[in-house]
DNA sequence: TACCAGGACGTGC
DNA sequence: GCACGTCATGGT
């Protein structure tokens, strides 16, 4: 099955490629990206984003279609901010994806202190290794490996597959993960959400962040990283040391927003826009 | 070869 | 409470 959008708020690249998910690669025109267990073929055919996969109504939430961006590049552009009007005007067809919640929590515990490229090929392997073997139409693959099936793996396992000193990290949350659920996370305002989520082991105030606002929709969150905080410098003129409070400000500035501007503004830096 | 990377933790003050 | 050293490892 296949559904397409407007490809104007609709771009795969600036989507995947902009820093909020890592398990994708280029395929034909365009990618295939995995979330959970589930597959999806992605690209643009002339004004048209089309989508393929054995489950679109999965990936129609996934791809955070059902919101209006054109309101959101807008309310960017409105603050007067050169670099975010750049990045919002040339990224007006990146999308906050609406990925897998457990995924998330183990994708951004190894994010930490590491690049990007690195992040992808560790848990490309912890899928390979624990992931249950799918096939669909584009081929097999592995899903995400569910929160026993990485509890049940120890240490050792983790260091073997590259994570580096993260493999404490991700033993010990997805025992407590498998123990718990993460239900007790659900329905909590984000001040309460990330306190909860600040309780798991190799999750600090930036990883949290990236938790609460992409496995959580939490868009009321501005995760500072080592490029945000360069942009806050840079383009904010911002004199703050403490990434906290970096964080605070830039809430106060956008608010419900943050989420939205968060990400124009790290993928633009990055880009040098 | 150094430095960097979507930082968090433990210790000492 | 805050500053600081440390933590693996591949990318650049």
């Amino acid at each position: 099955m296949k559904f397409d959008f407007n490809a104007e708020y609709f771009n795969p690249e600036h989507t995947l490629e902009c820093g909020q998910v890592f398990r994708f690669r280029q395929y034909g025109d365009g990618y295939i990206c995995y979330s959970a267990d589930k597959a999806c073929y992605v690209y643009t055919d002339g004004v048209k984003t089309v989508a393929e996969s054995d489950d679109c109504d999965y990936f129609y939430r996934y791809f955070d279609l059902e919101r209006d961006y054109s309101e959101i590049t807008e309310k960017a552009k409105s603050f007067g901010v050169p670099l975010l009007t750049r990045s919002a005007e040339s990224c007006k067809g990146l999308r906050i994806l609406n990925q897998n919640r457990e995924e998330m929590f183990y994708s951004f515990i190894i994010s930490q202190n590491n690049n990007i490229p690195r992040i992808k090929g560790i848990i490309e392997r912890i899928c390979s290794v624990l992931g249950e073997k799918k096939e669909c139409a584009l081929g097999e693959y592995h899903a995400f490996p569910s929160s026993a099936a990485l509890a049940g793996a120890d240490e050792a396992f983790f260091k073997s597959i590259g994570a580096g000193y993260r493999d404490a990290y991700l033993s010990q949350t997805s025992k407590r993960i498998a123990a718990e659920g993460i239900s007790r996370l659900e329905g909590l305002s984000t001040p309460e959400l990330k306190k909860e989520l600040l309780t798991y082991k190799g999750v600090g105030p930036k990883v949290a962040d990236c938790i609460s606002l992409f496995g959580f929709g939490k868009t009321d969150s501005f995760p500072v990283d080592v490029w945000t905080e360069k942009v806050y410098r840079e383009d904010f003129n911002g004199t703050l040391k403490d990434k906290n409070k970096i964080t605070q400000y830039f809430l106060n500035e956008f608010g419900e927003y943050s989420g939205y501007i968060q990400q124009y503004l790290f993928y633009g830096k990055r880009l040098k826009l």
